[in-house]
DNA sequence: AACCTGACTTCGG
DNA sequence: TCCGAAGCCAGGT
């Protein structure tokens, strides 16, 4: 069984807007554990397949795409552009801009 | 049963 | 501002 942390997180991962993005430590914070970013990670990588997670919304607190290049980084950011995020010259995301604010 | 690892952040000095 | 350590925690070795 889940954790009720582990539920948390991805009710807050189904919930990010298509068009939007968020940060690891932003969905951590958001389900209850500021500190728990690398347990979001892991959670992607059990349950993105599985359940139906927008998991290419979730980039690092630096705006930029935390995978490597060659082992889904072209994926992620073709998914991202097709949802009308920008990327500028450096491949950065302006998070002012496009980070997913909750109400 | 330790020890390492990971698509990360935050904290303290 | 910069840097290392701590926090998170389940799955793999």
């Amino acid at each position: 069984m889940p954790t009720q942390f582990s539920e948390d997180v991805i009710r807050v991962l189904k919930a990010i807007p298509r068009g939007s993005v968020a940060t690891y430590g932003q969905v951590a914070r958001l389900a209850g554990n500021p500190r728990a970013a690398r347990q979001v990670v892991r959670l992607l990588n059990a349950y993105s397949s599985a359940e139906e997670l927008p998991w290419h919304r979730v980039i690092n607190k630096q705006g930029r795409i935390s995978l490597k290049r060659g082992s889904g980084y072209e994926l992620q950011k073709s998914l991202l552009v097709q949802e009308g995020i920008r990327f500028d010259k450096a491949d950065n995301i302006d998070l002012s801009k496009y980070q997913w604010r909750p109400e």
